[in-house]
Parts: C-alpha cells; sequence; structure tokens
DNA sequence: AATGATACTCGGC
DNA sequence: TTACGGCCGAGTATCATT
C-alpha cells in the first residue's frame, strides 16, 4: 500500500462563504435559521477568526451575536448554503485531488483520503505541499493534511496542526507519534470505552498498545478487543475506497410546539419527498425509517423500523413515520417543537445503470 | 460467549 | 440570563442467532 493523505478542509463552510463574499481573515458565521422568530438558530461553523471571539458550532445564533456586540470587531452572519459547498467540494475533488491520486475516498463533505502510489514520504510530503498551494490558489481556502502510512494515522495526524498544517508521519515514527496522544485522540474511542478501560488501569495510549490482548477480548469481545490494541499502535488496514451514502435525512423546525400528531404528520409529505427525490438522484433503496423528534428541551429522541425488503417509495416512508409518531407520543408525554424523517439500511438498486456508467 | 443486526444516542460541522 | 439547525457518520446498548 502506497502513503496515505488525509485532506481536511479548514473551517470549510466559513471559508467557502468568505471566499465567495471577500470576506477572508474576518470573523464570519455560518448559521440555519429556523425561521421561527429573528435570529433563532445555530451556528454550523464559524471562522477561525470568530472563533476568537469565543464563537462556536452549535451555539444559538443569538448567543453568537451578543458575542459579537460585546467584541470589537465587525462580525458576518450568512446562511447556510449548503448545496453550493456541496459542489464546491466535488470541484475541489475533481479538479485538484483525483488527478494526484492512485486512489481517493470522500470521507465527508470536507474530508478526503488520497492513496498515493509512491512509498516515498519525502515525495508524498511534496504531493501534500502541492494540493495545499493549488487549492489555495484556485479555490482560496486552505486545508490541512496529514500524512501516514495508513488512513487512521492520516486522519489524526492532520487533526494536529490546523488551519493549513501539514503533519507527516513516516512507518519508523508511528510508534512515538500515537504514544504522544491522550487516548480521545483516537477515533473510535468514546467516553464509554475510554472509562471502561481506565477501570483496567489503561490510561494512556502506550498502555493500551501494551495491553494484555486476553483482557481486552475480556472486556470488549474478540473482535473489538483486538481493534482497540491495533488501533493504539497505529495499525489499520483498511482499505481507501468510494464509500456509500448510508442514510439520508430530512428535519424540520414546526412553527409551533405541539403534540397534536395531525398537525405534525402535515410535514411529513415534504420531508418524505426530499428524501425520495435524494434516494432517486443516488439510486438507492431504504431498508430502514427512523422518526427524529426534538422536543422543547431541545432533547433528542428516535424511533425506528425495518421493512422486510427494501423500497423506494414515498408513502411507505410516510405511513411508517406516522405510525412511529403516534406510538411515541402514546408513550412520552414530551412536547415536539423539531420532526425529522430519516431513510436508512440503503443499498444501490442493482440491475438499472446509472447515469455515469454511459460515459 | 461471541457475533451480527437493529435501535437509539452522541458529536462534528 | 436564556436563547437552539439540519444534516451526517460513528458509538453504544440491547436483543436474536449461533
Amino acid at each position: 500500500m502506497g502513503v496515505i493523505l488525509h485532506v481536511d478542509m479548514d473551517a470549510f463552510y466559513a471559508s467557502v462563504e468568505a471566499q465567495r463574499r471577500g470576506l477572508e481573515g474576518e470573523p464570519l458565521v455560518v448559521g440555519v435559521y429556523s425561521g421561527r422568530t429573528e435570529d433563532s438558530g445555530a451556528v454550523s461553523t464559524c471562522s477561525y477568526e470568530a472563533r476568537e471571539i469565543g464563537i462556536h458550532a452549535a451555539m444559538p445564533i443569538k448567543t453568537a451575536k451578543k458575542k459579537a456586540d460585546n467584541s470589537d470587531k465587525e462580525v458576518s452572519f450568512v446562511p447556510m448554503d449548503k448545496e453550493y459547498y456541496d459542489s464546491f467540494s466535488d470541484r475541489i475533488q475533481e479538479e485538484i485531488l483525483q488527478e494526484r491520486a492512485e486512489k481517493i475516498e470522500k470521507a465527508s463533505i470536507d474530508e478526503f483520503y488520497i492513496e498515493l502510489k509512491t512509498e516515498n514520504y519525502k515525495q508524498a510530503e511534496n504531493v501534500a505541499k502541492e494540493i495545499q498551494a493549488s487549492i489555495k490558489e484556485e479555490f482560496e481556502v486552505t486545508c490541512s493534511i496529514g500524512v501516514g502510512p495508513n488512513k487512521l494515522v492520516a486522519k489524526i495526524a492532520s487533526d494536529r496542526d490546523k488551519p493549513e498544517g501539514l503533519t507527516k508521519v513516516k512507518p519508523e515514527e508511528v510508534q512515538e507519534f500515537m504514544y504522544g496522544l491522550e487516548i480521545s485522540d483516537i477515533h473510535g474511542i468514546g467516553d464509554r470505552t475510554e472509562e471502561k478501560l481506565s477501570e483496567r488501569g489503561i490510561e494512556s495510549v502506550q498502555e493500551l498498545a501494551e495491553a494484555d490482548p486476553a483482557l481486552l477480548v475480556r472486556e470488549f469481545g474478540e473482535k473489538q478487543g483486538l481493534k482497540l490494541r491495533e488501533k493504539a499502535r497505529g495499525e489499520d488496514d483498511s482499505e481507501v475506497e468510494e464509500s456509500q451514502q448510508k442514510q439520508v435525512t430530512r428535519i424540520t423546525t414546526l412553527e409551533e410546539n405541539s403534540r397534536n400528531s395531525s398537525k405534525i404528520k402535515q410535514v411529513f409529505p415534504e420531508l418524505a419527498s426530499d428524501i425520495i427525490e435524494k434516494l432517486e438522484e443516488e439510486n438507492m433503496d431504504y431498508g430502514s425509517v427512523q422518526l427524529i423528534v426534538i422536543d422543547t428541551e431541545i432533547q433528542m429522541h428516535t424511533r425506528s423500523t425495518s421493512l422486510k425488503t427494501r423500497v423506494r417509495n414515498n408513502e411507505t416512508l410516510k405511513e411508517k413515520g406516522e405510525k412511529l409518531l403516534e406510538e411515541f407520543l402514546e408513550a412520552s408525554n414530551s412536547t415536539i417543537r423539531r420532526v425529522g424523517l430519516r431513510a436508512s439500511d440503503l443499498k444501490k438498486r442493482k440491475g438499472q445503470k446509472s447515469m455515469e456508467q454511459f460515459f
């Protein structure tokens, strides 16, 4: 396997909006507005300059505006335009990354894994620098890149130095690199796992890497236990490959809080048809339907149901969603603020060519 | 007891 | 003083299967 790069765009939505509006280097906040009241909504992401005055993702827009008022800087607030960022991301992939990659994987709207042909880390570093320079020149946004022997190490490396960072970890440096991390820096180790490890006296990456495999297997099972130890050693044999979308969600904020099911159901047709439209684009069927509910305390609840066979059907989605909503309202006394539907357990439909195969 | 499938929650952006 | 979106993928809990 060649050298792996993890390319991670810096504050992507905010950088794209800054470029679009000529606001580079200024505090800028990208928000999602629910339309309920003036400024009702939350921060999606913000520029590094906005972070300096205490604004961060997931913060209510009103709170962010308070921070902005208390600062001497002029802060721009702009609404999220996901479609625009999607096409921006695709263009970076097609115009800069594709041609330099032996293999490429789009991991999210702002993250890519690239496998290079070369085994030479100096060469790989040069490719990474070239990618950073080209993206900056042609798109006027920046990225951070991690260079490593596999996806796990490359991803952690890209996180170490942001924005516009470049972190290279050669195979002989992997151990030193991994031992310098906190256990929670390792992707896939959450609070729960961290606590369980701590109870067993494992608190550092080195301790996990050198832990008794039998103990880990006892605590976490054969598969997961051994995987944990491998991760701490910086080992990962997963391939760089095109990944399929796993779920499609559409969620909306109700005009008024409610627990009147017929009132709430009125938003379902639009949610369902938006989801089906997306599935048609992707030529995918769904095998599972989820209801997502956010109550007046901003607590999220989900209920789901599996289908016997995969379909791409608007009515099924709507009806399963309605049924789940009724069951939820019956069992809970919470009042609903936002409601959504999700289709998951997705699979490409076979026996029907998608458009790109004609080219 | 281990594994896989399903249901639900959490965190990033 | 509080204030609160719309997505996504991954983590974790629980249950069925073997």
